[in-house]
DNA sequence: CTGAAAGCGCTTACAG
DNA sequence: CTGAAAGCGCTTACAG
């Protein structure tokens, strides 16, 4: 008979079982659990090796109960991007996987009225252990009071420091777009078109000012009329590089602050008989799968946001919570050359 | 003095204080929670506003633990699709919205050999109240046993019915597909060459049948010479169009199983000097954000993913545990005619 | 280092 | 129609 066979049929062992089989009180068992440094060495490895025999373990809702909070952490998104959403999602699992931890994932709109109360009442409700606020919820200043007021762990990710560094995943996207821009000085472009994200958006002014620094370093200027605001979709991509393509004299290249955009300006250059890559480049940035399915290949800066959302779990895992003093986590995205850009003619 | 006031001020209140200021024991409360007939209409009444008043929602943790069930919801996803997860996901969010019940996800490997062993665990652990399976983990049957050994709901998601109907979102992938044939037959489109998914996929196995069964009511029938076995990945749609296209006489228009293969096809085309649209007419399925932004336009068959999750949501959904016997639910995806394709020249 | 009692916030039997 | 007791599976004080 083994051990698993002792415990009640119907179901998994509890801690009732294993504080029996063992010999010793279930407050025992919850100090071995709890890794209590007070337990006796010979009386843990006993209790241990019980639980791994029955493949004990611990209910987390009772120790919710207890606990006080849930052993859930929640994904707050507000990003039309699939991909996004996803990549992040997938980091922050493979950081979870194995630590007891799931994901509750939740999709808000930032501009809702009802907003912070709507967050107040999921997080006091599932007493989540924990909330990763990716951009650009990360950038809502209101929802991370809330979190401080509800004494909450938090870890923002966002292209710019927000918070202190053990709070924050931060992809420098700045010096992502300074390499777009000496890649694109480099080409000899000095007529440089750019579309941005809407105002406001951290992401959108972050990247800005890093390209026109990295134009600088080429005593290169972004000229003010060759600026035009998008809102980071493939229409006001489309709209905005119509207008820009419009000029005389035409710029000879674009950055788009991310590919939907990019790819509403191929569209843009099309409608023209302008080809991406010969007349007109144009770069991206995200790096998302369609960048390497348009045709030509899409120039753009790759963000790897599934190791953002893999460190944000990490930060948020209790195994993090002993560790040393977090170190700043920091991302500089990597601009991948493709076919949209080449030498001005 | 508000009722609002009257409870601990360190925290939500809980049934005690709702049953101490409705002057009842907290199993009525419990009752009037619950819904159960038998309270008396005044006191339920009275329970309710004050229930009202105070805010109080009901620890879910708590009742979990007495029920013996969670109030979460697990998404059990394993496509590298991030379309498609995502737009299942909003869809069952959207259904839950409000419900109490959370959604929690978990990405697999399907071909992993501890697949279901990791599944007992999770869905025990977390003592889930039901299951959403979007395909292929929908294709599973060893997940579906397990699901039924553990007594627990699930809705499967697929493109063609595997179960009874109150536990299936079918998405008639077959009359979709028969669409895409009845478009390119109508067009003068005989020699018309298909890219397919996995052997075992049944959306497959199913999207192939209605179009072979389409072609047949215009008197065609699919060359299996012009049949190449893909693998739902954009890469292999690149490598079956090369081989389609290289053959002579070519195929005039190919119908690849998935949206990301036909942009493989696209590329395929390209290197040879063919115009999608005119030379060649290329039809996808899914209708993913990409046919829309590629040149020229994809037709495409649209897959209403999100409203598949909102109708699983339902589904699982106590309001429709309640409800007259389940209907099936069933959808019927539609052809969206874009630029990809054009009568034979 | 270990345990008996009380409690987390609910519900299930069982009475009445 | 309503309630007092016991219990879901854990942990927090409090003792020893």
């Amino acid at each position: 008979m083994t051990a698993r066979d002792r415990v009640a049929k119907d179901g998994r062992p509890t801690i009732n079982d294993i504080a029996r089989m063992a010999g010793v009180s279930k407050k025992t068992v919850s100090r071995v659990i709890n890794e209590s440094l007070f337990v006796k060495e010979d009386t843990r490895e006993a209790i241990q090796s019980i639980i791994r025999e029955t493949g004990y373990v611990p209910d987390p809702q009772a120790r919710g109960l207890a606990f006080r909070h849930s052993f859930l952490v929640g994904l707050i998104y507000d990003n039309p991007n699939a991909q996004h959403t996803i990549d992040h999602q997938q980091g922050l699992l493979e950081a979870m996987a194995g630590t007891g931890f799931e994901l509750v994932v939740r999709r808000v709109d930032r501009t809702s009225p009802t907003l912070v109360e709507d967050m107040r009442a999921f997080i006091e409700r599932q007493k989540l252990f924990g909330v990763v606020l990716p951009s650009p919820v990360s950038e809502e200043e209101r929802l991370v009071d809330l979190l401080k007021e509800l004494d909450r762990r938090y870890v923002r990710i966002s292209s710019t420091p927000l918070d202190q560094a053990d709070r924050m995943v931060v992809s420098h996207d700045g010096q992502g777009a300074a390499q777009a821009a000496h890649h694109l000085a480099g080409l000899g472009h000095t007529r440089i078109a750019l579309i941005s994200g809407q105002q406001g958006r951290r992401s959108s002014s972050v990247r800005m000012q890093g390209f026109e620094e990295g134009l600088a370093e080429h005593g290169l200027a972004l000229d003010p009329a060759l600026v035009r605001r998008g809102a980071y979709t493939y229409e006001s991509g489309v709209q905005a590089a119509r207008e820009l393509l419009a000029m005389e004299p035409r710029p000879t290249a674009i950055f788009c602050l991310n590919d939907e955009m990019a790819a509403g300006a191929y569209l843009a250059a099309r409608e023209r008989g302008l080809v991406v890559g010969a007349d007109i480049s144009i770069v991206g940035f995200d790096d998302a799968p369609i960048a390497a399915r348009l045709w030509p290949t899409m120039t753009s800066v790759r963000l790897p946001l599934r190791q953002m959302g893999r460190i944000a779990g990490e930060m948020l895992t209790p195994s993090a919570l002993r560790e040393a003093p977090a170190t700043p986590r920091e991302i500089v995205p990597e601009l991948i050359v493709r076919n949209s850009t080449a030498a001005v003619s």
